[in-house]
DNA sequence: GCCAACGTTGGC
DNA sequence: GCCAACGTTGGC
């Protein structure tokens, strides 16, 4: 990976937590609760504003892309780690020395066509994506033609090719 | 609810 | 530094 600039990413979320639907009422949120390394090392060395997330709805009925975000805000210590009453409460984690890290995400769409993470499967050209690979990482990146395909399985006409924050 | 796959922890 | 035990993720 190294100096290569990446564009594209998924994110895991289980919509009972936290769905495309909950980003699309708040607009913006912070991107709390990773506590895996390398997930946190791609939301803190990696991502820039502007790029874009393919957001993955996970342990769900289906499972699958739901739509689409974009990085609003560079990685910051996630404070939840540090409130006792959050379920994502780590004692070695303070203030003084964040351990853990969160991307703020902002809403982009909502794809008219669900992918299904079977549909992901099927597809010959996707079967490297480390959704696959690494079926247990919840940040991973995506690279430009499983984005751009993902895309055009999920209905949307034309997938924004370059990354751009609205104002 | 089960469990495979994997990440983390801690004893040695 | 190894590795067994344990905890978590997430598909099914």
């Amino acid at each position: 990976m190294g100096e290569t600039t990446k564009k594209y990413w998924l994110m895991k979320s289980e919509p009972d937590e936290f769905s495309i639907a909950d980003l699309k009422t708040k607009k913006r949120e912070r991107w709390s609760g990773v506590r895996n390394y390398v997930a946190r090392n791609y939301m803190m060395r990696d991502m820039q504003i502007g790029d874009l997330v393919l957001f993955y709805h996970s342990n769900a009925k289906p499972s699958g892309v739901a739509g689409l975000a974009r990085i609003s805000a560079l990685a910051i210590p996630d404070e939840t780690a540090w409130d006792r009453k959050s379920g994502y409460f780590d004692a070695k984690s303070t203030p003084d020395k964040p351990r853990w890290y969160c991307v703020e995400v902002e809403y982009v769409d909502t794809f008219k066509k669900f992918t299904s993470l079977e549909e992901i499967k099927n597809t010959p050209k996707l079967k490297d994506m480390a959704l696959l690979r690494y079926s247990r990482l919840s940040v991973q990146p995506v690279t430009t033609q499983e984005f751009q395909l993902i895309c055009k399985m999920s209905g949307l006409a034309k997938p924004p090719k370059e990354a751009r924050p609205v104002t």
